[in-house]
DNA sequence: CACATGACTGACT
DNA sequence: AAGTCAGCCATGT
């Protein structure tokens, strides 16, 4: 029936900064729902960054899913892409390279937001 | 309200 | 490195 997600104004909020911080990783570069969850302050709630990047798709602006991996580096979202395959190509475009469904050199790719967009 | 599910994680083996 | 478990929290039934 209706397609539209109820989201109470809370959980927009944490949608858009979900999506905030995504769009602030570098091309080439990877990082985790969990350092994600962690740099908005929820840190208990990786889940639920996962369950944003579900909507991601849905978003006016582009929204780079693909650099986000779970904390071992295992392209755990790429069966929510419109091909399973192209998390993969996606990745590899930007000179990252995947192998069994996992990114290689990960903890060197690895962006931390908690870094690089430290709160001044 | 109880139970199952999930783009997760840390601890443990 | 890889598999298992429990904790996690919003949603759906």
């Amino acid at each position: 029936m209706a397609s539209i997600i109820k989201l109470s104004e809370k959980n927009r909020d944490f949608f858009a900064l979900v999506y905030e911080v995504v769009k602030q990783i570098p091309e080439g570069r990877v990082t985790s729902y969990g350092a994600i969850a962690l740099y908005l302050g929820m840190a208990r709630s990786s889940r639920m960054v996962g369950w944003a990047m579900n909507s991601a798709h849905a978003q006016k602006e582009y929204i780079p899913a693909h650099r986000v991996v779970n904390r071992t580096g295992s392209l755990t979202g790429k069966l929510h892409f419109s091909h399973p395959d192209l998390m993969k190509e996606l990745l590899e475009a930007e000179g990252i390279q995947v192998e069994n469904d996992k990114v290689v050199n990960f903890t060197e790719l690895f962006w931390n937001p908690s870094v690089y967009l430290n709160f001044d």
